[in-house]
Formats: structure tokens, sequence, C-alpha cells
DNA sequence: CTGAAAGCGCTTACAG
DNA sequence: CTGAAAGCGCTTACAG
């Protein structure tokens, strides 16, 4: 149990004391706001790294009224979209030692969000991200300044000045444009629920068929947790002898739905083809090998983050606020083999 | 693009004035640490709705030397077990109105951990987690204050005062007790890295081997992210007439291992069991549904902080720390269809 | 029970 | 270039 660390940190005058300075020297130094003398600069360096000083960031938060950190708001923490953009943003605020903190908002309580993001505002981050996957997202804006810096992963083209978003509707619309186009006159789709943004697979799917003229067949919906309700849209899909091919809502309801349609004896992909979304560890382990579409959410976090980023510096520096935009991470179709042209 | 919060947040002296008493007054109303006049505390409860107040955590933090936040030290931020853990703590923190930071440190630059922590440290948050599953947990333990509260997530057993472990080693002695109980003469075992601790699956495997009188064989290391060299492990095993039951680190490597084992013709489970580790969701789905065991990552999570916030209460009292102490969070077996009895 | 004052550790006009 | 002073928004002895 190795617990050394001393206690009582020094602050910022006993580095001004050392180096035979003031404090309003050292703080200068330290934020390159002003030339300091070299010399002292050398003795203050020095001062530093003899205390191994490190300047508290709460005052200096309450000083400038601003942390350096940034707040995530996000929805649904334990999905895997959520947790790998965290990473992704954890990373950059890493990358410009800015500490990362995240607040997760609930859909079921919805009544809940103006406090929790008031807490969260209350350590004065100094700009905000929020994930607006659904409706909380889209709540937890209403109460962020206008000033704040802030930037908005996923929801609707156009809802926020800056902007990062995946391409689930183009990813959508790939894959099903990848289905029409090995033969099948049409795509069924088993939907997990998705949020009130228009950006989704569901929407690309719609799309697909709606520009190829093919027929759109009604959606079936499942749940995210129980994968039997997606076994059982397999066997209901399979009991029907036009469907032969299924754009599943993730991985983990692509395999569900195949082993239903394996129970009502037809078989993958010979007599229908099921495609996955997100392309999971596992996918090319199943049989047939999942095809699938990879979207890269550690980009999209980093991506907010240098957003953000950009934002807070020409705040701090005064300048106008960069030239609003919007990013698109780009996915990637990975075909395998649980797709195939109709028999 | 709803951005209402009009900027100027009230403080607490807006609330003072309002309520027409001083700003000490308010304080000690917010904490409770002193008894206000009733008719002062509704004119103040008043105040405080009419303008919105919330306290600046970052002021109180100042003034406290203490913020109301926890901040967890975790490795390997993608993955799974982190995850969960994670949201755990944060479902506690939030109970309790804390902050809630990650800092994640890499294994592979063990010289910045010291500064990263430090940096962490610099928001006082009023407690740390560190989860110890590597060298980098241990090495950001010696760079935490003797004084500050902390909880450890696993590590080995009496590493630190205050510790909840998951019962990985009872887990692996349990799957291979359970495998060994079917029959088989003894298990190998494929491994993917694990940390430093002795709190393994690799050691619970090999402490029931051993207690049963059953050869230990050698270990097959695989790595994390390449399945493939999980497949490979399989067609090696696949080869020996010999093996009859493998224990898999995890559920990802389980099912390619099955798959390298099919490869060589071997079947699953009848001539050859397959145990994976961890329980994920495409678990029951797999055929043969995967033998697997659960943890409970939120649980531990949620306990850490539990203990977390008992030290912080104590501290802030004036109280002696709690009991130091260990909680075990139990997993259990999940017994499905992909280990049976030797035929 | 309550107010005035000092202090938490920084930053930043204001002078010089 | 640099120091003394005031201020960021709270909390808490110290008096009363």
């Amino acid at each position: 149990m190795p617990r050394n660390a001393r206690r009582s940190t020094p602050v910022i005058k006993d580095v001004a004391k050392l180096a035979g300075v003031s404090a309003a020297t050292v703080s200068r130094y330290l934020n390159g706001t002003a030339n300091v003398n070299e010399e002292k600069s050398e003795r203050i360096a020095q001062a530093i790294k003899l205390l191994g000083y490190k300047p508290s960031i709460v005052a200096r938060a309450l000083a400038n009224r601003e942390m350096d950190s940034v707040m995530v708001f996000a929805t649904d923490s334990g999905s895997f979209s959520t947790n790998m953009t965290n990473v992704g943003v954890e990373r950059g605020a890493q990358s410009k030692s800015y500490l990362f903190g995240v607040t997760t908002l609930s859909e079921h309580r919805l009544g809940d969000v103006r406090q929790m993001v008031q807490m969260a505002l209350g350590a004065n981050p100094a700009g905000v991200i929020v994930y607006e996957y659904d409706r909380a997202g889209a709540e937890a804006l209403r109460y962020i300044p206008d000033d704040m810096p802030l930037v908005i992963v996923g929801g609707n083209v156009g809802e926020g000045a800056y902007q990062v978003i995946n391409s689930e509707r183009e990813g959508g619309r790939a894959m099903t444009e990848y289905l029409l186009g090995l033969g099948h006159r049409t795509v069924y789709h088993v939907a997990r629920s998705e949020g009130p943004s228009d950006n989704t697979r569901t929407n690309g799917w719609r799309d697909a068929l709606t520009e190829a003229g093919a027929p759109v067949p009604e959606i079936l919906h499942v749940s995210a947790t129980d994968l039997e309700e997606s076994v059982e849209v397999g066997r209901v899909l399979g009991r029907r002898s036009d469907v032969t091919a299924v754009f599943a809502g993730n991985d983990e309801t692509a395999i569900a739905v195949i082993n239903g349609l394996r129970e009502e004896g037809r078989r993958v992909p010979e007599d229908v083809s099921v495609a996955g979304f997100e392309d999971r560890q596992f996918a090319p382990m199943w049989k047939p090998a999942l095809t699938s579409y990879r979207q890269n959410f550690i980009e999209m976090g980093e991506r907010a983050f240098a957003m953000l980023y950009e934002q807070i510096q020409a705040r701090r520096a005064g300048e106008r606020p960069p030239q609003s935009r919007l990013e698109t991470v780009q996915g990637r179709m990975v075909v395998r083999d649980s797709a195939c042209a109709p028999r």
C-alpha cells in the first residue's frame, strides 16, 4: 500500500517566495500572459520543479470563471456508442490537459435534466459536448447558456452551430442498397429504438428502398435489451417465404434474428440474407460471418473535442467564434458472408 | 437550437440581498451548519427559487479545499469491465449530487501517470477510486496523498484499506470445477493478458486443477484485440485428441476457439467442451449457447462509490475513518450448452 | 441565531 | 517588465 505523496501541496505564493518574485509574476510566467525577465523565469522554473508545484485548477477556475475541463452530457451510459465516443473525447481532453467529466441523463426522468445540467455547469466547464441521441440530449440543450462553447454529437443536421454526426443514415442506406444490389426485391428491417433524430439507420433504409422503387415493408420493432424478442421476430420472418433479406438494427439483433430464421428452417444466407450494424468484435466469428457496417465512434469523440477546443481558444483570445460547421465521420461497409444474392 | 438559459448566474450575495440577510446566513442555510431562523429560512428559500440560484461548486471547492466530486483512475477505457464499473460509480455519484470524472491512464506511458494524477488531483476531488486492473493503477496509487479518501477496485486482497474486488479468481475456479465435475480429466486455458493482481481467472483455474489433483497444462496466451489468434489456438487444440475441455478467457475468445476447433473437425460440446467468461449479451445466441460466468461490474462501481462516500462523510464530520474493509462482489455461473460430459 | 471579516489560490486591471 | 491590490463566490472562525 504505497501511499507517499506529502500533504500541504505548495501554492503559488511558495513558488514566488522561493523565486524571489511576486505571485503575479509567477502567474504570468505560467500563463504566458506577459513576458517575464529571463533570469526570473529560470528561477521560477527552478522553484516550480523543486517544490513540485501544480497550480490549483479550482482556484484558477474561480478566478477565470472557467475550468480547464469538458463536460459531456450523455444518455444510455452502458452502450457501445456512448462509451466509445467518450473514449474519443477523453483522449482529446487529455491531449490538452483538460479534465474530462460525464454526466448521464436519463430518458426516463426528463424532469431531472435541468437540475443535472445546472449542477454540472456549476463546475464551470470550459465547454460542453452533448450526445444528442435522444430526447434527454435535446432537453439538456435548453439549459446551456448561449455563450457556452458547445458541440453536439449526433442529432439532426443544423441542430447546432457546431456538430459532429456519424453516418448512421448513410450507413443504413448503404447497407440496404448493397442488399438490393444483390438482387433482393426488398429488404425487411428489424429496428431497435432510435432517438428523435432524422439521422438514423432506419431512415437510411427507407431512403434506399424508396429511391429504388422497392416496396417498404412494415418495420419490426424490438427491444435493445431482450434479444429473445429478436429471435421471435426471426421466427415470424422465417414463416414468410417472401422475405429474402433483412437488415437488423445491430449485430446482436442480427444473430438473434438468424437464430429465429433457422428455427423455421430457413438457411442464412442461402434462403435469407441478414446484415448487422456496428461491426462488433464477434461479427467475423459468427457463422456465417456477419456483413455489417462499422462506425468510428472514437473518432467522433476526438473531433467533437477538437471542435470544442477551437471555440474555447477563440473565446479566451477574445476572437470571434470559429465558423460554425458540421462534420460527418464516415463509416464503412464490412462485407462478409451473411448476405448473398437470392437463390 | 433552443438555447435559453440567461447568463450572469446569481451568486450567494444576490440571494442574501433579496432575502434581507447576510451571505453567511445563506451559506449556513444551504449547508445546515447552523440553525437559521425559520422566517429567514423561508425568505431565503424563496429567493433561491426565484433567482434559480445554484451554488458555484468551484467556489465552494476552493473554500472547502474539496470538491463534491469523485475522480476515477482507470486504464483500458474501451473495455467492457471498465465501462460498466464506471456506470456504477457514476450512478452512485449522481445519487449524492457528486460530479463524476474519469482519467484514463496508459499502461504504455507509465511515466506520465504521475503528471496525470496530479492534474486530476488539482481539481480537488473529495475522493478517488482507482481501478487496479494493471500496472498503471498501481503506479497511480503512489501519488495519492495518504489523507485522501480512496477506494481500490480490483487488485490484490489487502492492497488498500478500502477495496472492492470481484470474484475473478473464484469465477475461474468455479468454472474449472464445473468442467472437472463433468468428468473431464483436465481443463485447458486460453488466457488474455491479465493484470499483476492475484485475483485472476487464470489463478482460479490453476487453483481448481491443483486442488483436484488434475494435470495443469501450459497456458495458451492470446491477444485481446486480435481474435484470429484465438482461432489459431483453437486449431492447435483441435489437433490434440487429449483435449476435451477448454476454459477461455472471455466470451469472444471462447467463440473464436470454438471456430478453430471446428475447423479441425472437433464438435462442441460433444468432442470438446468450451466455456467463456463475462456472459456478454451474445453468449446465449451462440450455437451452442455459451456456458459462461457473469460478473456484476455495475455493482462493483456502486459499492466502490458508497465506500468512498462513507470515508468522505466521516472526514468532513471530523470523525475517525470507517473500519477498513474489503467487499467482494459475487458473480455467478451461467450454465448453458457449450460444455458437457466427455463422450 | 447572525453579521463583518478574513481566507481559499489564483488572475488581472492599475500603476509604475 | 513587475508589484500591490482587488476580486472570483463561497465558508467559517470570531464576536456579539
